[in-house]
DNA sequence: GCATTGACGAAGG
DNA sequence: CCCTTCGCCAATG
């Protein structure tokens, strides 16, 4: 049971035949992303923090545009930005299905923004915190 | 190969 | 308090 290719298939993030680098920052990403629990969302900056590259926000969430193929499905829309606003609700399906999501685990969104964001902030540093 | 863009964020004016 | 600039790194033109 050692087929291996099925895996390699599935992980493409972006372009399948571009992409033969380690992904090893993409698939951070996802991995953490994943790990956030229903109800809870974090920042790109946090998960950036998180893998010690602060500096490259930007990264997650282009990594995240990419993770519209990943598998399994990354909760993207547990992400948001610094400032709790669902900056980018527009990548989804329909504009309204990252917010929808959102409130269909409780979470309350006013005007593109969650509220009680840093009551629900779930910071990976902190939650995933070693010791 | 350089310029522009981008689901960010911090700092400066 | 609002707007601009810079830094980061990858993709795209």
């Amino acid at each position: 049971m050692k087929h291996k290719s099925k895996s390699t298939l599935l992980k493409q993030p972006v372009k399948p035949q571009k992409i033969k680098r380690k992904d090893s920052f993409f698939e951070s990403v996802y991995d953490v992303v994943r790990l956030i629990p229903p109800g809870r969302i974090t920042s790109y900056g946090a998960i950036a923090a998180y893998l010690g590259t602060k500096l490259s926000a930007r990264m997650v969430g282009w990594a995240m545009n990419a993770a519209g193929t990943a598998f399994p499905p990354v909760p993207a829309h547990r992400v948001v930005n610094r400032n709790g606003m669902l900056t980018g609700k527009h990548h989804f399906a329909t504009p309204t299905l990252m917010e929808d999501l959102l409130k269909s685990e409780g979470i309350k969104v006013k005007k593109d923004t969650i509220v009680h964001f840093e009551q629900l902030f779930w910071d990976p540093s902190r939650e995933l915190e070693t010791g």
